[in-house]
DNA sequence: TTGAAAGCGCTAACAT
DNA sequence: ATGTTAGCGCTTTCAA
């Protein structure tokens, strides 16, 4: 049996809303008094219980962080990791805890969303992974628990989101290549349910009539992020324009099969072709050549998500957060 | 406000008795009131309350997922992360939440070990990354939470663990060596406050007076699980032993670093030196040359971990599961 | 088969 | 400055 309030009330001779009171540091309890119970609390080795607290307080301090299915992709840890990571720490900065969840592959074991907030008591909830289609989308929109949503643009009063943004990055991965010469670039997008895809085909087209070139939708592969997409998307692509001579990819891995794909086209990279990815996953700087991309701050996604949260759970809005992605320049598109 | 029993026994007409009864399954109740009751509680799309649950029944449902600090070394989310997802994947299938948690590196932030556990009411603890010294260790062996160490091979009445077999990994990686002719083969190991290291140096050993060739301590360098310690092993190792002609790393990423040491000695891969790395993360696969390393099934880490713990927590002891290691055969030992 | 009542450990009115 | 009392939502004796 572990120590409660009551056993330092009676050690202490006091009430246990004196103890309460004092461990929590209340004003209206006198020094001396406080000071004993504190001084028998740290004796009896007292751990305050969150659970009976949670219980009174209809608060547990708790976020859950969801990752969904889709996420779970072979590549994904990459990114995930690091967000995890961001997540954890700035929620443990602010004295929260993080619950992890995902909503499964297999529908039967699937937890609504609501269900999973309600049954934890979760005071607030983080959401990653999710497509434009999901349904979980809806459940959340709906719901009164404040939620902020990685890589996803919706806000409301419940809601924000934190993102990188995408046009921006599109538009420098483009831009570079066309400050090196290239005029003709095809591109190698992910799947369509995702926001990211979106936003990082409008850089793509913002960059081209930037420069004067023409946006020609057959240059343009839509795929998934992994990397089979970037064999078949150079395959085609190359079919049909063989003088491409630059390939923006909107993932890493896609880069990395398109580089394979290349291989096999008896192109060299970067002098036939040029290849920019998207993500900056450890990956990148390994493989041969060393890939430019785009950088995006993981791990500030993480800490930025929720530390927003956090502030939405004291009463703030939901708002946007975006940050700023940066180019990494590699050998993929300059020797 | 949310439904409680309460609401459902209002209106059912029942008592919070018959309707808590009724939910649960218990089976001296009417089998027209328990349908009423379940009807009703769909119908307020009632969510039981695990916060309340846990309070009364002083079981949380919950496992914590420690991290060590150590774990969050640049290079270690390749591995993490697949064993996270073991974890929550068979701790979900259990009926468990799983909480978050590290040990972090900022002294005053640090939380005991007990006090995390106490405080959230944990079940149970899984706890990866601890270094041989490690203070966490002796907090959980003298804790009475059931606890499942992953790579760390204390057992207990409260403790378990689960690890790859890393003296038969270490073995198969040098086995793999003098089988394809090697005589002359150098290890570089991670640090010496990791279980790991221990064991796959004593695999090595193993496998060496197997084959009939002698241990020399100077043909192991000690370094840690990074690739700068490939690096500089590579160099302190070749400058010792310019015949050197194979190299068992203890992990992908110092295999890493000595491809990139071995270039620059102006060594080919495999052909002057074979070169072997532990884990098989992603990047083995595509780095060039490809590399020749020991499998760990770090999902069924993660499972396994779970699975024995819920084990534990159903009243079983503490026992050692030991996964299999596999080698993967690729282009830096055998073209 | 059902209900009344106690209580898990804590907080928070509302006294005093 | 401190104590009394009433819950938070649930499970679980014990009686009926």
């Amino acid at each position: 049996m572990s120590v409660t309030i009551k056993d330092i009330a009676k050690r202490a001779g006091v009430s246990i809303t004196t103890v309460s009171r004092a461990l929590n540091g209340y004003p209206d309890i006198h020094p001396r008094t406080r000071e004993r119970v504190l001084r028998i609390a740290d004796e009896l080795n007292f751990r305050p219980n969150a659970v009976a607290r949670s219980l009174v307080m209809k608060k547990s301090k708790t976020i859950g962080l969801i990752i969904s299915e889709l996420t779970c992709s072979p590549s994904s840890h990459h990114f995930i990791f690091d967000i995890i990571r961001g997540v954890h720490d700035q929620a443990a900065l602010m004295g929260y805890d993080v619950i992890l969840s995902a909503t499964s592959p297999n529908q039967q074991q699937e937890i609504s969303y609501m269900e999973l907030c309600t049954r934890r008591q979760l005071d607030g909830v983080l959401l990653m992974g999710v497509r434009t289609d999901d349904r979980y989308l809806q459940e959340v929109l709906d719901a009164s628990v404040p939620c902020v949503l990685i890589d996803v643009p919706l806000i409301s009063k419940t809601c924000g989101h934190v993102m990188v943004d995408n046009v921006c990055g599109a538009r420098m991965a483009v831009q570079h290549l066309v400050d090196i010469g290239h005029r003709r670039i095809g591109m190698i997008n992910g799947h369509r349910q995702a926001y990211v895809s979106f936003d990082r085909l409008k850089g793509y087209r913002q960059a081209l009539k930037e420069n004067g070139l023409t946006f020609d939708p057959d240059q343009v592969f839509d795929g998934n992020f992994e990397e089979d997409a970037g064999v078949e998307g150079v395959n085609r692509l190359l079919s049909r324009f063989p003088d491409m001579t630059a390939l923006f990819c909107a993932s890493d891995m896609i880069a990395v099969g398109a580089l394979r794909a290349l291989q096999q086209w008896g192109k060299r990279v970067p002098e036939d072709v040029a290849v920019v990815g998207y993500d900056d996953i450890d990956l990148a700087r390994y493989i041969h050549p060393p890939l430019t991309t785009i950088h995006q701050p993981r791990y500030q996604m993480g800490k930025k998500a929720a530390e927003l949260l956090v502030r939405m759970l004291s009463g703030g809005k939901g708002e946007a957060v975006v940050l700023e992605p940066q180019l990494i320049a590699r050998e993929s598109t300059i020797r």
